[in-house]
DNA sequence: TTGACGCGTCGGGATTTTCCGACGTATGGT
DNA sequence: ACCATACGTCGGAAAATCCCGACGCGTCAA
């Protein structure tokens, strides 16, 4: 049941809603209003979230505002770490051989 | 077609052949002897690699050797740049109680 | 040339994901 | 007390994902 990390950042949607989350908690109407989407649908992309840690709920009267929780992000950060190297180390390559080119 | 980086990270087998590939390029039978798995499955999984720009498949004989590439990766840093703060700034405060408690 | 190997892909089954309308529950306003 | 609002969840349809055996093609070794 609990969804691991990368698997909740695969949804375009999921992450959109992260992304929202960064501005500030919002209720789930207000979250479901950027999609063309049902409101259970969005709700259901949230419980996704939830089991992943990446939301936490705070309920106010009858909304509930959905709060990120970016801990768990560093779980892919540092997964993509030991790659990195490759791709700076080709990006500075090529830089190299535009400088030769255009000195 | 082209799947994109995310979906193509969510899932544990895929990880792991990027993982695999950075110790240097890989024939499949290679690649798919650490798994329990069939080999045509291995092989569709690194198909949806290839369509996510991820690796590179260079013929050597009878064998296919693939490659790492790694650039696609950086686009899941740069998304996840703008979250960083907020998971550092926890862990300072949480650290800070911890100095506090622990002086 | 013949046979074995290394691999991609196809057809199809099983499972998971994504989505929706319908319904139930709790809260708020009147 | 009554009705509207905000939301979760359920049943089920549609689509996507994951996996396998079967097949075909090119390559190597004898």
């Amino acid at each position: 049941m609990p969804t691991d990390v990368f698997s909740a950042l695969s949804n375009p949607v999921r992450r959109k809603l992260l992304e929202s989350l960064r501005e500030g908690p919002r209720a789930v109407n207000d979250l479901a209003s950027q999609f063309s989407l049902s409101r259970p649908a969005v709700s259901e992309h949230l419980q996704v979230l939830r089991h992943a840690h990446l939301v936490r709920e705070e309920p106010r009267g009858r909304q509930r505002y959905y709060h990120l929780v970016a801990e768990p992000l560093a779980q892919v950060q540092e997964w993509l770490h030991p790659f990195e190297h490759y791709w700076r180390e080709r990006m500075r390559s090529l830089r190299d051989l535009l400088d030769e080119e255009n000195p």
